[in-house]
DNA sequence: CAGTATCCGTCTCGATACTG
DNA sequence: CAGTATCGAGACGGATACTG
């Protein structure tokens, strides 16, 4: 279970998952959409999401080569859970970024 | 939002907080109960969740001394989207490993 | 367009050893 | 019991260059 919690976990995994929830995208779309990865990290994402069955490659043979990504089934039921995670993480940003300043400020931390 | 993401979705993180959900627990009985961990990587995973307000530490002074950890609001809130996901990764790391043998044993992308 | 290949600094993790 | 200190292997991630 912590190797697929691991995949879950990782920040460019996610970000992928969250951008091809809308339906399936092209390499350079994907990589336009997600702002701040860089190629060879979107490869290796997309291949470690593909591996572990959550995501799809079709391929088109043509000049210039098109390839599609998109999710699976699997990779569909994973939304739920990973949209769950996010808007807590975003509901709750504030607060944990105001725990962090009391934590680092002094080990005074018997608020929140 | 990507720190956020990173401590939640940390693998030990959403361990530990799965260990905390029943109630508090003593620094050895979280790892008695999480099995896998060491104990560099509890300490510092406490430490994380504590710095984020998502976990409370209580110190007893005694001998042998005591150390409480529990859930802070904040982190109860994180119990539900944690448990999802938890649960998801449970319920299908079985798909996963077998889209892994798959994806390993058809082509050959020597690594990745 | 959609990758691969290579280099390289940084950070993470786990094991081990030691302590109040 | 509940940590801290230290170290080395390896993973991670960015930049850059090249290709079918």
């Amino acid at each position: 279970m912590n190797d697929v919690l691991a995949r879950v976990g990782d920040k460019w995994s996610v970000r992928v998952v969250m951008a091809l929830a809308g339906g399936s995208r092209r390499f350079n779309e994907l990589r336009r959409d997600i702002a701040g990865i860089s190629q060879r990290m979107l490869t290796r994402t997309l291949r470690g999401l593909e591996r572990d069955g959550l995501v799809s490659r079709a391929v088109t043979a043509s000049v210039p080569p098109r390839v599609d990504y998109a999710l699976t089934p699997l990779g569909n039921s994973l939304r739920d859970p990973v949209a769950r995670l996010g808007n807590w993480a975003i509901a709750n940003i504030g607060k944990i970024e105001t725990a962090r300043a009391l934590f680092d400020a002094g080990s005074d931390h018997t608020k929140l």
